[in-house]
DNA sequence: TGCGAAACTGGCCGGGTGGCCAGGACCAGG
DNA sequence: CCTGGTCCTGGCCACCCGGCCAGTTTCGCA
């Protein structure tokens, strides 16, 4: 080990919410053992929240196409995504469409882009 | 405000290092004002570190392919990332030809996952 | 019992994509 | 001076993609 495990944990803060992020910020300073990062420094990890208001409310995907959605995620081909799913490329291609529709997107990349953006789905 | 101000904050770990969620469990728990997460709640606040093992290097883009890489994650086409920088699609072909190598992707969608993964660009 | 939603399949086709070939211009470093 | 890297362009071509048309089955719900 490189580190002195007595030594202080430096944290970082992200949080969207003024008030929420200077309790913390009261709430961790006083604690021995962890240190706020200055900024730019480097943490050792970092305390997050996503404002929840930014995020209304979840897309109504099929099962279906979230199997799709995920196999294109990684970059799978129409002819890929019908093999590993044991169906016709016709209907892979009928739920890209559904996809595009739902996502708002113009094509697959951007449906990708779109459904990570809206944490559908986990890259 | 719906929420008591003296109300305890609920935090959330997301730890790969063992040690250190070890660590910060025991120095958090003892915290008046915060309290941690049971597994599955809702919290107000996640501490995350991911393991920087994981991300060896970054991986050397040339400007220009990061612009074209920019635009590809917006879902645009070949064509119109032409159009937008000012080069022939050709030109465009051939930096995200350049991409698809360094990002051992196979497609452009893939390309942009990959891309988002390392941390490359940002969604 | 009918009716819609979801899932599945087919054909067709214009345009997009990616791989291959070839070339030229510019500039820093050996 | 010559080499190598980056950026730029062109043509060619097989394949893929997405949108359009059409149809089937299965399921739950009214």
């Amino acid at each position: 080990m490189s580190g002195d495990n007595t030594a202080e944990i430096v944290l970082s803060l992200d949080i969207d919410d003024p008030a929420l992020a200077d309790r913390l910020t009261a709430l961790l300073g006083n604690v021995s053992g962890i240190r706020l990062a200055a900024p730019g420094e480097q943490a050792a990890a970092t305390v997050v929240a996503r404002d929840p208001r930014s995020m209304p409310e979840d897309i109504a995907l099929t099962q279906r196409e979230l199997d799709v959605l995920a196999l294109m995620a990684e970059g799978a081909s129409n002819k890929m995504i019908a093999r590993q799913l044991g169906i016709s490329v016709h209907t892979v291609k009928f739920h890209v469409g559904s996809l595009l529709d739902k996502l708002d997107a113009t094509g697959r990349t951007d449906a990708v882009a779109h459904a990570a953006r809206r944490g559908v789905i986990e890259l």
